[in-house]
DNA sequence: CGATTCCATCGACAAACGTCGATCTTTTGA
DNA sequence: TCAAAAGATCGACGTTTGTCGATGGAATCG
């Protein structure tokens, strides 16, 4: 079953209309960036799964990476608005943000 | 409403068990990364909106970037299985996969 | 054939990214 | 008061990424 090719015209180009937003797109490409990293995406998995708060040490140790390279990969997260910080005593509580809006959320269903 | 913090003692840390295959980790860093970029992820949107597959040339003339820039982005998308090509005397057709599985379909869904 | 059109590939370049060691701040506790 | 621990920040480094102009290859048409 082919499907039949839209006919064409040599040198007559009709550029598609722009569907999202550009201020939809810009977020949305934040938040996959966010993402887009083996690190992180573990970091969110362990955090949706963890009904406590993580300290930042235990993803230190549970990582084969440098503890400046595990709070980098955490404050991207940060700054994206996935994750919230508890500072507490020399500690600092890590645990997944509770107020991610709903498609943020179905991402991360389909995710991890 | 303030929830109790685990107890730590210094100088021990348990790190926590890794949830994610590292198979299916990588294979959803790679298709975030496909569409963590602003003109990539409109042209997805495009297709997924379009009954018809797209000549390139129509993007070429809707984004204001060269046509070897589009050409990248789009073999992006088609390494990473997004988008199919069918080419046709001097054009080249893209369409959205429609094998996608579920997951992809889904984050599709939320995204575009 | 020769010119034109579309599109992929190549090479180059700057910017962004992931990683590390070193350092600094804060808190704890002896 | 001082040493140790946790964690953030800084500076540096190599790699990846987005972009472009130039080139090459295939199809079309006079």
């Amino acid at each position: 079953m082919k499907s039949t090719l839209p006919e064409r015209v040599k040198g007559v180009c009709s550029p598609p209309s722009i569907p999202l937003p550009l201020t939809r797109v810009d977020a949305s490409v934040e938040l996959l960036k966010a993402l887009a990293d083996p690190t992180r995406l573990q970091m969110i998995g362990v955090l949706k799964r963890s009904a406590q708060p993580l300290c930042i040490c235990d993803f230190t140790a549970a990582f084969e990476l440098s503890q400046p390279t595990i709070s980098h990969h955490m404050g991207k997260l940060r700054d994206a608005g996935l994750v919230d910080v508890t500072k507490a005593g020399i500690w600092a509580y890590y645990r997944l943000n509770s107020h991610l809006d709903a498609k943020t959320r179905a991402l991360l269903e389909v995710l991890v």
